[in-house]
DNA sequence: TAAAAATACTCCATAGGTATTTTAT
DNA sequence: ATAAAATACCTATGGAGTATTTTTA
């Protein structure tokens, strides 16, 4: 039925050539691409296959378009622009409410690598403004909750059971102590110990911090060794 | 520069997606484009990542276009309409005047399996229309020199050194004999024997004709064995 | 339970990279 | 001699097939 469905150009063979009618180069559009030279003139050259036409006029110095090409930019610019068009406006209904999703997480979650995971999200999904919210514990379930926020991280206790939650990461919790108390000599402290003992703990809505500057802090006011 | 030329999205799912919207139904898309119930399944999953939208209502029984899906099938057909318009166009251009390749050859071409090299030769071209025309050895080089024929096939003797020729293929030629004849005890026969003898032979334009049926003339004709 | 879609897996074609050669100025 | 495109070669990704499982009317 269809026969256009077997046809062997592709977007992006098309996308490049349109680039290298404004270019008039290879390796420049190599570059506004994001390819290679090779690979630009690899594609121009299965396209020129494709469509049993000769597209280009390519000596070594300079690039231009033939006659044909010329002929066929105009239209096919527009073409691929509607298509894009469609194509954006479909990605627009992906996103959710004007685009942005919007997570309320703690310090556990911000103070891990926060610019690195932005910058990966970002790039797995441009379309997707994401909107991280600093909150306590407390708070965070209180987001969700409401609806101000579509999704929450937090410490895994406490979680309402209306609440669907996942398992995301494991968290290490320190004890920092003086070399002389008997803490130092053990590999592991368990839970129950703590409640005897006079500590200095960090809000306790706070799901953890950034360990170094913890230490650092604690070095700074209490001068011990660690 | 242009942020399109990494989409994802391909040709090949937006063409499944529209025959889908006509089928409703992933099996009679898969047999229309000539592609696996399978393929076809995987094609809109991906299509669906690829927009971050739901396009179809898969239930196992019936397949219809989501809300959104419908929105989009409507502008998407003429973008892809267009798009397949100007390439089309192009395509044409590739094509020699007409769109008809003239070939002038003799019955060594023709008596050559004809019907399954045309048949090739379409699915190589599918937009050249090839003309056969089956002519002397003389004509077939008067064809080329005028110009009514692009190209020729014929015997590499005594062609023009004004045209341009490459070597297709070898031919045998064979004599037939009775077996009471000298030449019967012989595996091969110098040229230079057959001026001494009485020939029958094919119009002297022939380049060769087709072996079986000359047997059997022979046979019936002089009821010679063989 | 039967028809249709989803999934698991496998394989291979090809897009694209690196390194090199060719070409025209 | 040099700047740019073409080519050779290699690798990895993903498209598509077969076989199987899941789903719902």
């Amino acid at each position: 039925m269809d026969m256009f469905i077997n046809s062997p150009v592709t977007l992006k063979q098309l996308r490049i050539l349109l680039s290298i009618a404004e270019t008039e180069s290879f390796s420049a559009t190599a570059h506004a691409v994001g390819l290679t030279q090779s690979a630009v003139s690899q594609a121009i050259k299965a396209l020129d296959e494709n469509l049993g036409i000769s597209l280009i006029e390519r000596t070594s110095r300079q690039v231009s378009l033939s006659a044909d090409g010329r002929e066929l930019i105009g239209p096919l610019r527009e073409a691929l622009f509607n298509l894009d068009l469609v194509i954006e406006r479909a990605k627009q209904k992906g996103s959710v409410a004007r685009g942005t999703l919007t997570v309320a997480c703690g310090s556990t979650v911000t103070g891990r690598d926060l610019a690195g995971r932005l910058a990966f999200a970002q790039q797995a999904y441009p379309d997707i403004r994401l909107q991280l919210r600093d909150l306590t514990h407390t708070s965070v379930i209180d987001a969700v909750h409401s609806g101000s926020a579509e999704l929450g991280i937090c410490a895994d206790d406490s979680i309402p059971s209306d609440l669907h939650s996942e398992l995301l990461l494991h968290d290490d919790y320190s004890v920092f102590c003086c070399v002389d108390h008997p803490f130092s000599r053990r590999s592991e402290i368990p839970v129950g110990l703590l409640k005897y003992e006079t500590l200095i703990l960090l809000s306790c809505n706070s799901g953890g911090v950034n360990t170094p500057s913890l230490i650092h802090h604690t070095h700074r006011i209490y001068n011990v060794n660690l």
